[in-house]
DNA sequence: GTACATCCTCTAGCAACTGGAGGTTCAAGA
DNA sequence: TCTTGAACCTCCAGTTGCTAGAGGATGTAC
């Protein structure tokens, strides 16, 4: 049986993470000692363990409860699933796009500045007049 | 002189977010009418435009509040202005590497799903196993 | 038996807004 | 001039996904 610290570390986890998960349902509660605190097992670990890695691609803690409902289920249609990860490569395939446009533009800015007063800087003046900008860069965040 | 509606019209802001921008000091406190109602003058437009379209590229509202600085005192050393744009440009660069990373492992997991029973998901049975995945995705986020 | 790392709960905070409740003001038309 | 209704006001709560800290209890190793 696992601490929750040992359980965080396993995983790569805060503490705090976990606790979190198990508040908001997305980890069940825990077994518990005499003096009230948590312990684990494998199956624990092997749902934190996905819950982190679909985190580290990125899905919500939405989309994950979704998959782990369609883990613990495994009659459940396989489609539901691939619709979640095509909509999550949708999701990365469209920050990539507004990346590429940010990153045209800020190395353009940058190149452009010669050092000297910040009345000349060019950085300042693209900010300050968005004409200037080659590439539309509408929505705002990655 | 504009109302607070016709300023977020203009520049593709909420009315909230104005205000919003106030309370933590990015925006000034404009004249008001008798009636107690925000009224906005050009140099308010100009420097809505500025935050917004920093906010467009990326900026954070910290890294807006500097530039914003130096975009006031016209004295200031270019090189920081600079400074924040390289930065942000490093960013950008990051993000593009991660999300390269992520959008590889999507393509594999969902050009893998044949569809059926979620038992034999592979989309599902990569997040249970990050063994299986080809490239290094360690950092959450973007 | 005692030290001290780790655990507990609870609350508050981060970024950067967004939405709603409940009430007031402004401007245009009758 | 009056009335209507859109737009304004303040204040508070919620969003996502955690993270940090206070103040106190527990577990374990020596």
């Amino acid at each position: 049986m696992l601490t929750i610290g040992n359980l965080a570390k396993k995983t790569g986890t805060k503490v705090q993470t976990i606790r979190y998960y198990e508040q908001i349902g997305l980890m069940p509660e825990p077994g518990r000692t005499e003096g009230g605190q948590r312990r684990y097992g494998d199956a624990e670990l092997d749902r934190l363990a996905f819950i982190r890695h679909s985190r580290q691609l990125g899905f919500s803690l939405d989309a994950i409860r979704e998959l782990l409902d369609l883990s613990d289920n495994p009659n459940k249609s396989c489609e539901d699933a691939d619709a979640i990860a095509r909509r999550q490569l949708k999701q990365v395939e469209q920050r990539m796009e507004r990346l590429k446009a940010l990153r045209a533009e800020l190395k353009r800015m940058v190149h452009e500045c010669s050092g000297g007063k910040s009345a000349d800087c060019r950085v300042l003046e693209v900010l300050r007049d968005h004409s200037e900008c080659l590439t539309e860069h509408d929505k705002i965040g990655a």
